[in-house]
RNA sequence: GCGCCGGUAGCUCAGCUGGAUAGAGUACUAGACUACGAAUCUAGUGGUCGGAGGUUCGACUCCUUCCCGGCGCACCA
């Protein structure tokens, strides 16, 4: 794509500036402006050995260039320009769009190979079982599928990873108030309403009678023992509460993991980690506990490994985890999709990792992201202000069918439009800012369906398959003329872009990348579609057009 | 107190890792449906990029410092 087009003028100016083509690839960039061409070259970077002003530079090398213009040694370039200490370069129309139709008659379109023979392992929208999934899951979901598309799109062998919180003491509670009340309750519809009906009635009672608390760490204990009839009560807790996240995650938003591994995966995979920081002393006691201290300089404080009553801990397992992901699964990178207050928790089991001696810690990296927030403070269970994975979907659903019952009564297939528009509108609503910022919960938001929106990329795509369709034949693969209207210039250009979009997205793990340049493809697409008619245009136009 | 992250138009946000005159959407104003479907498009109003220093050819971007907001700071996850 614009990588072809960047060789060419890295080539040509390399004997012209003595700097190396990859170099100059580098610094080749965009313009602004459309207007300044397709590629500009800063020479900045030659004033200094030249010891020349920048504008009298690229005034000498345009000069050169136009030469070569002239006697038809460069006969992809249209024109170049010296505009202070720029020189920019246009294209030829027809140069670039052979550029084009040759790039886009491949397969997967703008993907490279960067990823190739490599695993990348992407943790992400792990849910706690018997918990309702609220919208910071959702976040957590929708930013982690996205980054394992792009790995995807980068040719990296991608494992999504569901770290079930499927362990802790809560589950002896759960799992002892199952059995002490479970028959009253219905499991077979939305099992974690029941489930969590069960959990805050455990701790109502056990305000009133003390002595149950006792009894759930008790059935903890006897899980954790093995006991064979508290261990089916928990899977069958485990299976239920799959199936509602897969209802949610997988049948609402197409989001899928390769591996369902909850913490319970780990229980007996701590120790050798644990005993792997003994043997390298890093280990030390302290206020009972096992502890692994970090410089002074690092101004954190220590990890703890082992509580003072002996049992694991969060960073314990996020050790063995790791490990596991990286020998086990073959992970090259090791990627979490986790909320931003995790960010000390991570820092601290990435240098413990370092200082066990994986070599491999540095490609361990926590892809955090900022949290919803309402005007009130943070969200909180306990304070009543949560807002349900669910209710987003449902509410939005809902919204969207009453949009559509006063834009377009007749619509025939009403329901599934609103459920495809509402998920477009939530989803692109989170990716399209910058992952790390917090978000302030607001319906209005959310559930936005004008200007720059999810449901307008949806609208952009929908007019262009419908000429598609109005067509009636097979789209051509190639432009037969030349598309010279600025309209089309911009639009061809911008498409052009799509490759380096893709990894620059990845490379930086920002989704929003591409998401924002889709809403510039959309603003060139609609530009053209208003100004260039296709349809009924003569043969030529109208195939050249329909090929774009 | 210490650490991490943020502060850009009235509002919500981009700004492609240091480049040219800081851009969108929204809101507001004025226009375009006998038109490839108007959830669209065109034009206009709107800025001391939190403040102050610094680095250099050049800073929204990097450094220092202060202010404001969020999060975190050993036995929850």
């Amino acid at each position: 794509m614009i990588q072809t087009a960047k060789i060419q003028i890295a080539t040509l100016l390399n004997p012209l500036t003595q700097l190396a083509a990859p170099d100059l690839q580098k610094v080749l960039e965009r313009p602004k402006q459309f207007e300044h061409g397709h590629l500009a070259f800063p020479v900045f970077a030659l004033a200094k050995n030249l010891k020349k002003a920048p504008p009298q530079i690229s005034n000498e090398l345009a000069i050169k260039i136009e030469e070569l213009i002239k006697v038809g040694a460069v006969p992809y370039l249209e024109k170049v320009e010296a505009a202070g200490g720029f020189l920019n370069f246009t294209f030829k129309n027809s140069y670039l769009q052979d550029v084009f139709f040759l790039a886009v008659s491949k397969e997967n379109i703008g993907y490279s190979n960067l990823g190739e023979n490599k695993t990348v392992v992407i943790d992400y929208a792990s849910p706690n079982v018997a918990k309702p999934m609220h919208v910071g899951h959702l976040r957590a979901a929708m930013v982690g599928q996205a980054i394992r598309n792009l790995a995807a799109s980068q040719g990296y062998n991608v494992i999504g990873v569901n770290h079930l919180g499927d362990w802790g003491s809560q589950f002896g509670k759960l799992a002892w108030a199952y059995q002490e009340w479970g028959s009253e309750y219905d499991f077979t519809v939305k099992p974690i309403d029941s489930l969590l009906k069960l959990y805050v009635r455990f701790h109502d009672e056990a305000e009133k009678n003390p002595e149950i608390e006792h009894l759930g760490a008790a059935t903890f204990k006897k899980l954790e023992d093995g006991d064979l009839e508290i261990r089916k009560i928990w899977q069958k807790i485990v299976e239920d509460s799959l199936k509602d996240y897969d209802r949610l995650l997988n049948g609402l938003l197409k989001i899928k993991h390769d591996a369902i591994l909850g913490e319970s995966f780990y229980t007996d995979k701590m120790e050798s980690a644990v005993s792997l920081l003994k043997e390298k002393n890093l280990l030390k006691e302290s206020e009972g506990a096992q502890v692994v201290f970090f410089d002074e300089k690092e101004n954190m404080p220590p990890c703890i490994i082992k509580k003072s009553d002996g049992a694991s801990i969060y960073a314990t397992r996020d050790l063995a985890t790791a490990i596991y992901r990286h020998d086990v699964m073959k992970a090259d990178e090791l990627l979490y999709v986790v909320g931003q207050d995790q960010s000390l928790h991570f820092k601290q089991v990435f240098r413990v990792l370092e200082l066990a001696g994986f070599e491999w810690a540095n490609t361990c990296h926590h892809i955090s992201f900022g949290l919803y927030r309402f005007e009130e403070g943070k969200m909180s269970t306990r304070k009543g202000r949560v807002i349900l994975f669910e209710d987003v979907i449902t509410d939005a659903i809902a919204l969207v069918e009453k949009m559509i019952t006063e834009k377009n009564p007749n619509l025939e297939n009403r329901e599934l439009v609103a459920k495809q528009v509402a998920i477009g509108a939530v989803i692109f609503n989170d990716l399209v800012n910058d992952r790390v910022k917090n978000v302030l919960f607001d319906w209005d938001r959310i559930l936005n369906m004008e200007g720059d929106s999810g449901p307008y990329v949806q609208y952009t795509t929908v007019r262009c398959k419908s000429i598609l369709r109005k067509y009636g034949k097979p789209a051509p693969t190639k432009a037969s003329i030349e598309l010279s209207s600025e309209e089309e210039r911009k639009l061809l250009f911008q498409l052009l872009q799509f490759e380096d979009i893709l990894a620059g997205a990845y490379k930086q793990y920002r989704p929003n990348i591409l998401a924002q340049y889709l809403l510039e493809v959309c603003g060139s697409f609609s530009h053209f579609y208003h100004k260039c008619r296709i349809l009924g245009e003569s043969s030529e136009v109208e195939s050249s057009r329909i090929a774009l």
